[in-house]
DNA sequence: GCATACTATAATGCATGCGGTAATGTCCTC
DNA sequence: GAGGACATTACCGCATGCATTATAGTATGC
């Protein structure tokens, strides 16, 4: 048993109890019900198949997911605190739409975090090993752009963003950018056909990743930053124009 | 009954079933024992009565709070959420400490972040209503540091910054700056008797109010960022010379 | 006394039960 | 046909039940 010599050793008191093997911070292993609902149900809404919009009972996704609304329950909490999902009581859960001034919300917060996020990391002097992912994206998004195939070319530019934020030492700051990332994910899927070829992009992120080779933070900064602007400009001038206020 | 006549009308494409009554999205009137929970535990923990190492099972703490172990599950993932508890499988639910990392990550966020936001709010011209709120916490700061009452003086401070927050046009950006506070808040409340009396702070509210209420968003950002800046600094070297690794 | 194997216990993950109540459909009136 | 009162239903919030399984306690051997 656990504690049986004490059943009621004041809880409110009970600092630190037994051993401090704080060892065993093992998260689980995804053999969850739970976390397989959410990673299920974050795919579903990240690859648009469940649109924005799509409105579902409990028992529904229960249904839809065959387990019991318990889990469904828990994992709806978690994707409604990573802004993807809204719960309405009666109405079950809904999945978030991105409108335009989101995309500005979250735009605007990238373009503060993100350079200076990369300056860290180039001040820490990353080796070649840890940029190889990103040099790979740079050059995957090349390939990809060569051979016109935008998803591919998407896709290399969220590992390249993926990737430096994994180098990052502010694990605080990298996984909130990973949550806006997925915010975004949707209406940048949406966009990337009404732009024009992204053959800038690929550019700066090469001048980028020079910066971060080299460990120089104010250039890497600087760049990011530009590159950052640029891209919400273009991003959110398609949306006005088309007029895509809802995603 | 709701949807009789559909039994099961394919979830997968039900997209905006019935009415698009979007007006509805009232949120809970916090009724819930799921609220009342977060909202206890949230204010235990950042009241530092349930201090960082705490521990206590669910059953435990649904005991605590009188209520069974759902609605605690479900707060508790959402306090999770916010970084101020993590749940170990079978230890329960652990408050986090606050470690001087965790400052440097949080402080660094809020340098990024503040500034740009203060620019925003100033670029919206705010009228004095607005800014009432926070003309009245800086008052009571300097009030509060005349007759020596720290938690008076750090009690204004996160008014002001809250209050300034709740004016941004940045929602996203106000919710998560809203929760590094949280965070930070423990470390804050210990650190508060450790440092010189904070006069410089209040001048510097001051002139950012000038520079908010003058419209200067470029103003306000420069003031906003060094006055983050300083804070950071002093904070972090009060955490490092007192050894304060954790909290 | 200390390490090891075994047993008992209780925490968890999840399913299910249940009352209250909002939302819907029905029926009626105008 | 539009609007309103009423009845019905099934969703939600929460409690509870239950199997699994990690963990603490116990016993054993050295």
């Amino acid at each position: 048993m656990r504690r049986s010599a004490r059943p009621r050793d004041p809880p409110q008191l009970a600092n630190k109890k037994m051993t401090d093997n704080e060892l065993q911070a093992r998260r689980r292993k995804t053999a969850t019900r739970v976390d397989d609902a959410y990673r299920r149900l974050k795919s579903e809404i990240l690859g648009n198949r469940m649109a924005p919009g799509f409105q579902a009972t409990e028992p529904e996704i229960a249904a839809m997911l065959a387990m019991s609304r318990t889990p469904v329950r828990e994992a709806l909490i978690r994707l409604e605190g990573e802004g993807l999902v809204t719960l309405i009581p009666r109405h079950g859960a809904r999945v978030l739409p991105v409108a335009a001034e989101d995309m500005r919300e979250i735009y605007q917060i990238l373009t503060a975090l993100e350079p200076e996020d990369a300056a860290d990391v180039a001040a820490s002097r990353p080796d070649e090993a840890a940029l190889g992912p990103l040099a790979a994206a740079t050059e995957e998004m090349q390939a990809a752009l060569d051979r016109g195939d935008l998803d591919a070319w998407a896709g290399a530019d969220d590992r390249f963003h993926r990737n430096l934020l994994a180098l990052s030492p502010n694990r605080r700051l990298a996984d909130f950018v990973n949550t806006l990332f997925d915010q975004a994910h949707r209406a940048r899927l949406i966009t990337l056909r009404l732009r024009a070829a992204p053959n800038r992009s690929t550019a700066e992120h090469r001048r980028i990743l020079e910066a971060l080779a080299a460990g120089d933070a104010p250039k890497t900064r600087k760049l990011f930053r530009s590159h950052r602007e640029r891209a919400a400009d273009e991003l959110l001038s398609i949306l006005s124009v088309s007029g895509l206020s809802n995603l």
